[in-house]
DNA sequence: GTAACTGCAAAATATTTGCATCCTT
DNA sequence: AAGGATGCAAATATTTTGCAGTTAC
């Protein structure tokens, strides 16, 4: 497996596990975000539904993933794509749904625009989920 | 009962029943959006569970209410402060978390502002959450 | 009177916890 | 060897479904 991985889960003080590795490298090397029933239900794995749990809430608070709300009250998870690496969690992205392939991406690289609040209103995080057509799905 | 509460139940093609009457009445008194969890558990009311999801989603489809899809995978519900009046739905809102005194918030008055997105992404609906301060908890 | 809505029970899902065993360090 | 992680069983919590009785129109 990737040595990536197991040098993330260090730096994270993890223990480096099969299933956390193996977790992992499903968010390295999937375009999109996941949720808890798209690990478990893996094709060719199988993952114990607790472990999946814990290793998930293990890799958010660690900052290594976070969580993106939906609407239909399925949490997804990603890997931000910079600086999660390096153990800081910077919250202010924006998410995009394809409402045709259902994927979820991350787009770390897309600046988030200003928001005008009411009076005296304090903004603190901004999280954004853009629902539309992504690239792939537009040209089919 | 107030009496657009059985105008906005007519209106849309709901029997004007006594659990939507109050269960809309809540949400017409409150400011803050609403979870099931948060109607169920009313003081001094005794909802039956089934009822309340059954209402909420009846609301939700009729266009009254609107979910919020929120960090901790706990769907809050809210009424629109204009459209949803005359049927028609709109969904691009900013809502308001407030931090401090957890209330969430529709600003509906306040524009959405423009995303940018990568190279042949469409943006049908943009979803945004603040979370924040609100003038409330500021001043205490 | 009829269709729609409610409320109870029960089924189906989803999530959390406890604990003995196994694995990482 | 010690602490942490896993995986099974079981406890909880959440959501959905079925249906008989009730209410709105």
């Amino acid at each position: 497996m990737d040595n990536r991985i197991s040098d993330i889960l260090r730096r994270n003080r993890l223990s480096v596990t099969e299933s956390r590795q193996k977790i992992l490298n499903l968010f390295l090397s999937n375009t999109g975000a996941l949720a808890h029933a798209d690990i478990e239900h893996k094709a060719g794995e199988r993952f114990d539904r607790v472990t999946v749990y814990r290793t998930l809430q293990a890799f958010v608070e660690k900052g290594i993933l976070h969580t993106i709300p939906t609407a239909d009250n399925s949490i997804k998870y990603a890997l931000c794509k910079n600086d999660c690496f390096e153990g800081h969690h910077h919250d202010n992205h924006i998410h995009f749904v394809c409402s045709k392939c259902g994927k979820t991406e991350c787009l770390d690289d897309f600046i988030i625009p200003a928001v005008k609040l009411p009076k005296n209103y304090i903004a603190n995080n901004i999280e954004i989920v853009v629902n539309g057509v992504c690239n792939n799905c537009r040209k089919n």
